[in-house]
DNA sequence: CGACAAGTTGATGTTACTCAAAAGTGGTGG
DNA sequence: CCACCACTTTTGAGTAACATCAACTTGTCG
């Protein structure tokens, strides 16, 4: 235990790994991504990366922790939108124009770094952006999906397997255990739940033997029971050779 | 009565009003767009625009009409990810790769043309697109906001809120009345409610005095306090000159 | 050890769902 | 013009899911 997650996946970082997952990266582009890890900056766990209101925005690549795009209410409750996993971009889709306040917020510690600019359309890097955004957008989709028409224990068991899913392209798994570093109440302010409510749904899955939690890890037991549960569709189909 | 919707806007169609409450448009541009109208295909309602299956698509620009993204489940429910209003794209944004699985379906009669191609970066129409891209992202959100945190008076007060700001965009509204072709079941699809429930909803609403229906016609009573109920914020920030 | 955050549990209240049926609406054909 | 049909809206009664409130426990870190 001298070493912590670092050592799941000695010789790659996560965001290099989850776009070399994308698309075909040539020697320089991984080189790029790795250099602009060590020029990374930190922000702390709870911080703000983004507020609502500011315009100008550099294309910023998540290289460690979690992140989430959130929206808070007057009575002080939030939702967050959408989950930011290392190896997601941050305001990459073009736009010049002030769009929807929405503020993003680091949920872990943090490293953020600027995003490679591709040398020009249709290199490797190029792909992978594009296809990150397309995956972020069925993302959104599926969350609207889960919040609208699924209970509590469906919601949870669709999260957890797309976490899965989304961590294994960053090489963040191992088998079907991964590393879920929200709280109950992040998970609730995600889900659309309460903290207590999450709780006792979560007590539901370790008791049908779908999960096991310990601290933050959390096993998948029955993955393909999970997915015929939710009648999960992974987002990216079949035959996609790179 | 003689005429029906067309006469609210005798001189400008939906679609075109929409691009140019969007962006400055030239006269080659806008009348590409009345040209595309001439071309558009009709598709019925209910009957499918786009199945989940499709790979390779045309930008598509909805003329008139209203269409929704949806996702089906296993017991025959399903939720309206997201609603198209005339002037919405289809499809537009970039992405060679096949993407989650998403059918479009019209919700009324819908006619669609294929969206004009823009000369180049950055003129007229390009703007108009990519801003339309960046605030379909900013419905998503508030959707998921919606579903997440609010309770069903919130959700429908927000949605018709949103729903007459998009068709103010596009010349639909006159003051704050506009016209509704969803059923309450679509309304329930959209918002993760049953119809029943929206039913007692709406009802709710019309007690206190905030919107009045009358068949398909909706009327908001008191925009502001609808808005200020659910902290409504605009997606296009203030001093956006064209 | 103390303090604070996170997780857990119980009791109770509310929101929204389910099931079922009635009443209104519009379109179609006899 | 009316009868009929399908669809939508409306209403009622009972139920299930989730929230709320308030403790209490566990774990972690200084």
């Amino acid at each position: 235990m001298m070493k912590s997650m670092a050592s799941l996946q000695p010789d790659q970082q996560p965001h290099v790994d989850r776009l070399c997952d994308l698309a075909t990266l040539s020697p320089g582009e991984i080189a790029a991504l790795r250099a602009a890890a060590r020029r990374a900056r930190l922000v702390g766990a709870r911080r703000e990366i983004l507020q609502e209101v500011t315009r100008v925005r550099e294309p910023t690549i998540i290289v460690s922790g979690w992140a989430g795009r959130v929206r808070y209410f007057k009575d002080g409750r939030r939702q967050i939108l959408h989950l930011l996993l290392p190896g997601d971009l941050i305001d990459h889709i073009p736009c010049d124009e002030p769009l929807a306040p929405t503020t993003i917020v680091a949920l872990t510690d943090v490293r953020l770094a600027p995003a490679p600019i591709p040398a020009h359309r249709d290199t490797g890097l190029d792909r992978a952006y594009r296809l990150a955004n397309a995956m972020e957008l069925g993302h959104l989709f599926r969350q609207v999906a889960r919040l609208g028409r699924f209970d509590s224990f469906e919601r949870i068991a669709d999260l957890l397997i797309e976490l899965s899913e989304r961590l294994r392209s960053a090489g963040l798994t191992t088998g079907d255990v991964y590393h879920l570093p929200l709280t109950q109440e992040m998970l609730g302010d995600c889900l659309g739940l309460t903290s207590v409510h999450v709780n006792r749904t979560l007590q539901q899955l370790r008791r049908e033997g779908m999960v096991e939690i310990h601290g933050s890890m959390v096993k998948l037991l029955q993955p393909d029971r999970l997915r015929s549960l939710v009648n999960y569709q992974p987002l990216r189909v079949s035959g996609q050779a790179d």
